[in-house]
DNA sequence: ATATATGCAAAGGATTTGCACGGTT
DNA sequence: AACCGTGCAAATCCTTTGCATATAT
């Protein structure tokens, strides 16, 4: 019996159903205030407050949470997939510098006023071109770190 | 006994032998001019011409071509990795638009003019910053495509 | 001659799938 | 009550590792 959730309309536009673990699961990721996180990661902080909650549930809710538009996969140096909740806040939008020696992961914002501009003219030129319905985005830039290189 | 080439000097300045299954391997992925393929993709096209080959040494190999700063790597939607060479030619720099449902990628190279300078603005900024050396990046914008919409 | 690279087989890990049960609508 | 969502266990698939052999320098 979840509670109601800023995100419930937009999320049960594709699902129908919302219940405990999706609700968790968002909330999570909303917390974290853009923060990635691997999914294993997701299922030991919500293991405390749902025990019996299963990895594979947070596999299936964090694609439908993708699909939604409300977060961002990405894929980090060693191969893991991260998610992070795609705040609206233009402080919060960031980017990623990876390590591909030791997989840390930068966040970075640099250049956001700029780049927002920039891409939002990209998605719509995509999305038309291509009649593609854009989700989102990945901007990386990889190499060594400072104590890799 | 593997023959000179264009990028053997740069390809050594990371490793100590030149050998043919790197040879093999670079000179694949340039021909592709830029086209990606996976690990078992170039494993499939080498076979042919060096029976024998072996899946590990692919792997290896293009780990080290990403640390030259040869080839990109990035995730494909279904989760494996791409592999693509880095051409020096502005007409064949591009990014991907791929559909996260039937893992279709897409390759574009809309505003590249406006974007290499963008991106190197970027790239010399964050170096400096964060004291990284970076070798590489990936744009990848991400939805649905016509036919999984 | 020596250190490095290769190939095979096995191990490792993340993610997905089948299925019976439980919870929303 | 009907159907969707969940959790478990097993299955998959990509990638990495250990080790003996082959090879570039």
């Amino acid at each position: 019996m979840p509670g109601p959730h800023k995100w419930r309309h937009r999320f049960q536009a594709h699902v129908t159903r919302w219940t405990v673990p999706r609700e968790a699961i968002l909330n999570l990721l909303m917390s974290r205030s853009s923060k990635h996180m691997s999914a294993k990661e997701i299922y030991a902080s919500l293991y405390r407050m749902y025990p019996g909650i299963g990895l594979t549930t947070i596999y299936r809710t964090l694609d439908l949470l993708v699909r939604a538009g409300l977060i961002n996969r990405f894929t980090s140096g060693d191969g893991q997939n991260m998610y992070e909740f795609k705040s609206e806040e233009k402080k919060e939008h960031h980017h990623h510098l990876t390590c591909i020696q030791c997989g840390k992961i930068i966040d970075y914002s640099d250049f956001v006023e700029e780049e927002l501009e920039f891409i939002k003219k990209i998605e719509e030129s995509l999305a038309s071109k291509h009649n593609f319905n854009v989700l989102g985005h990945n901007i990386e830039f990889y190499g060594l770190c400072d104590k890799c290189k």
